[in-house]
DNA sequence: GTTCATTTGTGCGTATGTATA
DNA sequence: TTATACATACGCACAAATGAA
């Protein structure tokens, strides 16, 4: 009924990955000699090498060979009080946030939208990056009224935290407004960022954080490896 | 610097689509045609076409043709109060909710740990097809403790309402305890049904409904078509 | 109901480009 | 610089699904 010669191959290397004859970190025979030993031609090779990448099992580095990855998915959680560190540490991951770059801009549209600003406004633009166990599984950016929260990028470098920053300006508490998800393929310059195969989706979180009143404080936008995180929304008061 | 002959047609055909030169239904030259038209083989213009039906713009159906699809992307709002119509109603789209099957089996392994029953316990399984403008978005399946809840499939499709069904087992108020999302590739069967083309990925989300007091009702897993929806999570207290 | 032309799907061979060590 | 290994691209052949004759 089916062809697909390639799913011999693919099928076989699923085994070997989850009987430990491969384990991560692993290198792979080359594509032509997967090629000789199955008796089916490289392109066949590929497919099957690229279905295997695009669901992060596999990572194909031009030059250097196809390995094994670890593929440890993380939950992250969503919710009214959405916190990083509390969110990722209890899973006994290494997970460090990097400011990669800051800048005062003008706000971009979906920015100004978000927080209620006319388009002319300044806001701060905070580009981070995140790993977890030195992987990178999710970057992007984080927008504050460039008025309303002066030297903010600095501050919060300075006190690690956005909680303690927030409070510097006399903010005590604050919430996650709206956060919405979405999945597309992945531009050539973020799975290059994130160091993962082409094919790879990303999933897009935009996110809004308010006061308790409802006004909004900042928004964010960022790209997460598909491959990489599983998000989970849980409904306690807290 | 980079060859990549294929997104010289792949530029060309998004170009066409946000024109209106070329639009939703619209069927597309063959493949040797446009092969011939932008004198590359037909290879790259495979890889062109898979990438945009990847994106959801394209439905490339074997023996008939390459077609332009709509892509219109639902929001579907998960909240404390998760109900379907309010969802996604408010857009203007047409949605229905499809009955497939309806099974009592023993329940599935995380079907138990999530309803806390112990593993042979007997649950219902209600399989559901959404579709959206008669393009189907979601399917999966949601189970119900078959001693708690008897009869609960024939109620619920008589009733047209899980709220209404809840209603007649005594349940005056239930709200989603947990939700978990993540992304990987679709199966040949998923896609089949989802009518989407094998590369696009799917969104699989994990869900338990509970009483107030926590107690699970019941849980689904429902799997989405990644290029179809952007779902939302928006913390207010209705 | 069967046949047949059309169109996409899979697979092989080969050549050449490009990143890595 | 050189060798290795993956990336891109062309051409060809045949399989499988579709729809119309």
């Amino acid at each position: 009924m089916i062809k697909h010669t390639w799913n011999t191959i693919r099928d076989e290397l699923v085994e070997d990955i989850r009987s430990g004859r491969l384990s991560a970190g692993d290198k792979l025979p080359t594509e032509p000699q997967l090629a000789e030993r199955f008796s089916i031609g490289r392109h066949s090779v590929r497919k099957a090498l690229e279905a295997l990448a695009r669901e992060g099992r596999l990572s194909i580095e031009q030059g250097r060979g196809t390995f094994v990855e670890a593929l440890p998915r993380l939950t992250y959680t969503i919710g009214k009080r959405t916190r990083l560190r509390r969110n990722l540490i209890p899973q006994g991951v290494t997970v460090e946030g990097k400011l990669v770059e800051a800048n005062r801009i003008v706000a971009p549209d979906f920015v100004a939208k978000a927080l209620l600003l006319n388009p002319s406004a300044k806001v701060t633009e905070s580009q981070r990056i995140t790993l977890a166990n030195d992987l990178p599984v999710a970057f992007g950016a984080s927008y504050h009224c460039a008025e309303r929260f002066p030297e903010f990028v600095e501050r919060r470098d300075v006190l690690g935290s956005t909680t303690e920053t927030y409070r510097t300006y006399g903010i005590q508490d604050y919430f996650r407004l709206k956060t919405t998800v979405h999945s597309r393929p992945s531009r050539p310059e973020e799975s290059k960022t994130l160091k993962q195969h082409p094919d790879v989706p990303v999933l897009v979180v935009n996110a809004i954080d308010a006061l308790p009143d409802g006004t909004p404080l900042s928004c964010s936008r960022v790209i997460w490896s598909a491959a990489r995180v599983t998000f989970t929304m849980e409904q306690t008061d807290e």
